[in-house]
DNA sequence: CTGCCTTTGAAGATT
DNA sequence: AATCTTCAAAGGCAG
């Protein structure tokens, strides 16, 4: 198992001490990763044919994660690696120069049994990003090249549309709400960002075949530009968090990013029925990564559809090294921190059989019932070489095309 | 219009 | 305890 499981009720700040790395050969595994730049083609390539191969045998889901344990078994290389993070830290803080952009981030550990979330305990300045993005990445400077231009300027009023009227609000408002001076308390060098994460890769993990349109560095400039905006807009239950989508099924995830920005904040079907607003999980630390590298990699690959772009990252994010991923694991557990805190009686059940909304109607049972037997289907399909998905096509026909241009 | 695809990781559910 | 399942994001595509 690739992750620990909860721990306990303090597993949120303890998973990382719980992190061990995986030795040596493993390390060996993150140099050849490195030269990814020669084989990475070559690797898509092949794994892509391979993956389609593996999903017809009978034991492609084990196969699979008996193929991610080997390629990581990260969690335990990076919570070891974390306690070394968090030795460095030693004053709670990081002062890694090597990861300068987190320190605007100060939680105290809710499990802690001293912690608050006082708002004078907490030297948080976490200016939320605009552009729906989720509140608790704005503890990740996000690129946001994908986001509209024009929307980085919020309404001043959406500041003060920032009261959240949690109970836990007051308290928590350091966190969300950007206070006249936030901005300048953020700092806009994100400097370990600044840093090419893939030095000696190309775009797409390949050689150079798409000259960067982008230049990178105008990209990571647009992350402290992300830093500089305000919160994305406000949520019809009064939380200004952008993790709180109405409950629309799959729309809500184009709402989570885009419709806050781009439509009003009141949508009139929602007037007429009010829902419960669904709070989405926090992100994990490849969410948070993919979420960042997803503009840059689309730049550079010239491919949008997400599923290949996220098969790039996935490759990606194995190449990075410990020091990398553990910025993002470590990003992943503050924002859970920050998420309990938030809101405390949420459950990732919350988002299970509800279908999403919050309101676990009957049609929304029904539908998930379906969804679940969907899907046990399309595993026993694959275990017996069901047919091949679009994305397979795709990936024969397209890959080739994009990716053979070494 | 809706769901799938694809990735990793967290966490709930099930065995 | 171990394993399985679902959901987070994203956007093109197929039905």
């Amino acid at each position: 198992m690739p992750q620990l499981s909860s721990g306990g009720g303090d597993d949120l700040g303890a998973n990382d001490e719980m992190i061990s790395f995986k030795d040596e050969g493993e390390q060996e595994e993150k140099i050849q990763e490195n030269a990814f730049t020669e084989r990475d083609l070559a690797d898509l390539k092949s794994s892509l044919v391979n993956e389609s191969e593996i999903n017809q045998s009978p034991n492609a889901a084990a196969v699979r994660r008996g193929q991610q344990g080997e390629q990581r078994g990260f969690p335990d290389k990076h919570r070891e690696h974390l306690d070394v993070v968090s030795k460095q830290q030693d004053g709670g803080m990081y002062k890694s120069p090597g990861y300068p952009g987190y320190p605007f981030l100060m939680l105290p550990d809710p499990y802690l049994p001293n912690s608050s979330v006082s708002p004078s305990s907490n030297k948080v300045s976490v200016v939320q990003q605009s552009h729906g993005m989720h509140p608790l990445t704005s503890l990740l400077p996000y690129s946001n090249d994908h986001f509209s231009p024009s929307s980085p300027h919020l309404p001043t009023d959406m500041s003060q549309k920032t009261g959240v009227h949690r109970h836990q609000s007051q308290d928590l408002s350091g966190y969300y709400s950007l206070p006249p001076g936030g901005v300048s308390q953020i700092t806009p060098s994100m400097s370990w960002q600044s840093q090419p994460v893939y030095p000696a890769l190309s775009p797409c993990g390949f050689r150079q075949p798409y000259p960067s349109n982008l230049p990178s560095a105008s990209s990571y400039s647009r992350f402290s530009h992300s830093l500089m905006l305000g919160p994305s807009g406000m949520h019809p239950t009064g939380i200004p968090h952008p993790a709180i989508v109405p409950p629309t099924g799959k729309q809500e995830h184009e709402q989570y990013d885009r419709s806050m920005y781009v439509k009003p904040q009141v949508e009139p079907k929602r007037e007429k029925e009010p829902k419960k607003p669904v709070i989405k999980k926090p992100l994990n630390a490849f969410m948070l990564y993919m979420k960042e590298m997803r503009a840059k990699v689309i730049a550079e690959c010239t491919l949008k559809e997400s599923a290949a772009i996220n098969q790039i990252l996935g490759r990606r994010w194995h190449a990075l090294t410990r020091e990398e991923q553990a910025k993002y694991y470590e990003l992943a557990r503050k924002e859970r921190q920050l998420h309990m805190q938030l809101y405390p009686t949420w459950s990732a059940r919350d988002n299970y059989e509800a279908g999403l909304s919050g309101v676990a109607g009957e049609k929304n049972k029904a539908d998930w019932g379906k969804k679940k037997r969907r899907k046990r289907e399309k595993q026993q399909d694959s275990n017996t070489g069901g047919k091949r998905s679009a994305f397979a096509t795709f990936k024969e026909e397209a890959a080739p095309a994009q990716l053979l241009q070494i």
